[in-house]
DNA sequence: TCGCTTGTGTCGCGTAGGCGACAGGTCAGC
DNA sequence: GCTGACCTGTCGCCTACGCGACACAAGCGA
């Protein structure tokens, strides 16, 4: 386990790490992470096998890696927060989460069920260091924004998770009407939470 | 000048041409080859400068090894002349010359009249040796195949770019017609240059 | 004219990657 | 049981690559 002893700004390390997590993709198109061998991804990824483990502990580390950086780039891509309100932001993140999830479940083979554990620690951790650092950069920043992000994050991951799984069955609800859903409640949720009632409002005060 | 001293064998060699080759097709699209330096090259490919010159003397050493391998992938994909009588044969070629001149021709920014010294020698050496190996394996091979490949190579090449540098005036020529007169041309040639009549039939005594 | 900038080609050193080989571990079928 | 085939995780050696630095050359405005 020395994965930890090279130097990420490498050009040759981010090439690697590029090549590995293509490979992975590629291959969760049509096999499951099951039985997908550490092999089978060097192989495509035209990279040796003891390479592979210079860079990660095993398939479900670099499948980590993959989330938290598709999860990250969803962001910082669609969803530039400075300065925007509360509401407008919650509805913003929900859409970017909405779409990543169904992004997913779309290009995944049998959907995220199969390496769910994983993948709900990553979603989760990732969207709640991002809404985290918004919060803390509201000009109406308080106190307790770690309990907020946390209600916040779960809130939105859950539902969106629940909304992508019932998508295959029931294609009813269009991701307009539960992203409003969410956010209403969410909204009134936080009206009781939260002790300090600026933290709600638009940055008024800038 | 270490150039032959890498292993091509090697996945980092293969890699690294590759990364290579690749940007520099992607800076013709839009540049002149003139215009495009090593430093464009290497910074686009994210390969180190230096490496750069461990695989390829300069710019054009690499433009060669592009066009080279082009031309070797037209053929050995859309034209296996195994067994295929002359005719037949002579056509397929005159095709696969003419698509990938003109694809050249479209993807270059300009045409490859900017790097014509280059861009002839590499296409119709290519050319050359490939004829070459397909004469020497017919079943009626001969003694004076070096001299017939010349001759059709440098033919189909000819007609060829004089055929594709026309197409942009006037495309009233179609594809079907310049290569029956071609293959045409060829072949009452060959019959007054060959002095073993056999050579020109079909693989009959086989 | 003198700098200043930009590209070229090369060197030495440190690091990442390729590769053969090894000892386990699992699972199929004889 | 016991093979044989396949995967995993790790080691040591060698090669390819990244990088800072250098000298040199061509263009270009002060």
């Amino acid at each position: 386990m020395q994965a930890h002893s090279v130097n990420p700004d490498d050009p040759r390390v981010r090439r690697t790490r590029q090549l590995l997590q293509d490979a992975m993709m590629e291959l969760m198109r049509k096999k499951s992470l099951q039985s997908i061998t550490v092999q089978d991804i060097a192989r495509r990824a035209a990279v040796n096998r003891v390479t592979f483990y210079a860079h990660f502990e095993d398939k479900y580390d670099l499948m980590d890696s993959i989330v938290r950086t598709g999860v990250h780039a969803a962001f910082t891509n669609s969803a530039p927060l400075e300065g925007v309100p509360l509401e407008d932001g919650l509805r913003l993140l929900c859409r970017t989460v909405f779409a990543f999830l169904s992004e997913v479940q779309d290009s995944c083979e049998g959907g995220h069920k199969q390496f769910d554990p994983l993948f709900e620690t990553a979603v989760q951790q990732e969207l709640y260091a991002f809404v985290l650092r918004w919060l803390d950069n509201l000009p109406a920043a308080k106190a307790n924004t770690q309990s907020v992000a946390t209600v916040i994050s779960w809130t939105i991951f859950g539902a969106g998770t629940d909304w992508s799984r019932s998508r295959e069955s029931s294609p009813k609800t269009t991701v307009e009407m539960a992203v409003d859903e969410i956010v209403n409640v969410l909204l009134s949720g936080l009206r009781s939470l939260v002790a300090d009632k600026d933290a709600l409002a638009a940055p008024a005060e800038k």
